[in-house]
DNA sequence: ATACAACACCGATTGACAGTCGGTTTAACT
DNA sequence: AGTTAAACCGACTGTCAATCGGTGTTGTAT
């Protein structure tokens, strides 16, 4: 998380860049930044391309866009082929942080709405 | 899951009735249902009480309410206050499997008003 | 009172996976 | 050709779910 945090707020960096600033601010090493980064990699969260003979790395995936498969995750391991429960879920999440969420759900159904239509 | 998404469907059961659906299906031990109940058990998400001398389990928290935790916990490790990225994703999740699903979720929405309404 | 059956409880093992690192190979620059 | 920076591979630890066996405990029937 944090050097998908990192990546997400400073664009691309090779494994020395983000090891000059996560790696040494808590004392990791060098090869430890080394396999993270090609872990997430390999798990298609970050993209890479070789500058000289070093890999540059940059998210592959907006936050929001991992955020949206982590809750589906969750969603589909929980209550898969209970889609009412689901979206009585939703609302409850929503009205319990802050009863303007619903208006802001409210709002982004709407938004959601304008751009199919602008898309069909 | 399993033992979980039985208990929420069917009410309360004590080990040997959770493993004579489950444990039978699968061909699993006892024992296996018996310490999942107990772990699940450890980590709050059923609730037991002695009858006789068998523990009998039941859901600690409804299927709507575990979601809404873990959802929670999705969203504060890769976000923490962006509630915003949150509500997108609900209604891409949401309009992804079936368009008239956003009908619905603003349903509820307008439900559950009604219901704080009368609470109030 | 005792033996048996049903049960809880306590490890133990396996398989994943994240975090961490060292050692080895490869490739560039001098 | 040698030095250095990087990738790559394998390994170890800690955690956790799934699974099981063994042992102790407690009603109950004899």
């Amino acid at each position: 998380m944090a050097v998908l945090e990192y990546l997400w707020s400073n664009g691309e960096f090779d494994t020395k860049g983000v090891h000059a600033v996560l790696g040494k601010a808590r004392g990791i090493s060098h090869n430890t930044i080394q396999s993270t980064l090609e872990r997430l990699f390999k798990k298609k969260l970050l993209t890479r391309k070789k500058v000289s003979y070093a890999y540059v790395y940059q998210t592959a995936v907006a936050r929001d866009e991992l955020m949206g498969q982590m809750i589906n995750d969750v969603v589909n391991t929980i209550s898969k082929d209970n889609t009412d429960g689901m979206l009585a879920a939703f609302v409850d999440i929503a009205a319990r942080t802050d009863d303007a969420h619903l208006n802001k759900l409210e709002q982004l159904i709407n938004e959601y709405r304008s751009n199919q239509h602008k898309k069909s």
